[in-house]
DNA sequence: CGCTTAATACTACAACTGTAGTTCAATCTA
DNA sequence: TAGATTGAACTACAGTTGTAGTATTAAGCG
């Protein structure tokens, strides 16, 4: 499961990212930390994350007469989603294709490369990946 | 230059692709072609290469009666510009963390991490960042 | 108990997208 | 030359997204 083709915008992606982050959100504390990175109403937000709740990319449950929000699919998800994605709709589902333009177009830097290149060596085996940073708040 | 963000529908990288191989076509041969990997009527194609002209994503010239597009941006602008797209939204600009997510879902079989092992040593040793000034965009 | 406030609900609207019908003009063909 | 065909122009419409104003309602405060 978790195998379904989800597709965000760049804004529902910085909700989403917000509510990884802080797993559960209010309206106004989503407003609050999203206005940091762009301004917009706090109607707005209210408006982004109902839709983002009927489409059930989020989760929601009241407490007192406020919504919480947090997230009905994990990062992991999106990103599987949305990398598995571009990889067949601009890479013709090669890997090696996608990386080599990675590479070519100077992305990458020598540290990139040899973590890269590590992270091979000892990759297919173990898939445990887990590093969240935290920005603001 | 070329270091525009340009952001296509899954259907407008249908048509880009088209035209990236076919490089010049009409309305009808468009369609034809489109029309093998997705049913669609002739309207819906001419309304869809004209919009995208308006975006400045075709070219047009007129033949005789009819009109021909062709890609106003390279294939490797396009990738370029999406993959560092999601570098950016997903992956907090890292490519390291991208191809470790590549890896560590089941998209990357062996061969394909040998391929790929292969490239980033020869990428690391011949184009070794002869750049300095990344100031695209 | 009224008033202010905080929160949600409802409504609106424009741009973009997928989709295609209808109309009009140019061409080809019998 | 008239009818059929081909292409483009114009129009339409629903769904999504970004954006936000307005209305309503539930609390909390004096």
């Amino acid at each position: 499961m978790s195998g379904k083709s989800v597709k965000l915008s760049e804004l529902q992606l910085m909700v989403m990212k917000v509510l990884w982050r802080h797993k559960k959100l209010s309206v106004s504390e989503t407003h609050q930390i999203l206005n940091r990175q762009k301004e917009m109403a706090p109607t707005t937000v209210a408006t982004l994350l109902k839709r983002m709740h009927e489409k059930e990319i989020l989760n929601v449950e009241k407490e007192g007469r406020q919504f919480l929000y947090s997230p009905a699919i994990s990062e992991n998800d999106v990103k599987t989603s949305m990398l598995s994605s571009i990889l067949d709709s601009l890479f013709d589902g090669s890997p090696t294709e996608l990386v080599h333009h990675l590479v070519a177009q100077d992305e990458v830097n020598q540290n990139d490369l040899d973590r890269i290149k590590q992270l091979l060596s000892e990759g297919q085996i173990s898939q445990n990946k887990s590093k969240q940073g935290k920005d603001n708040e």
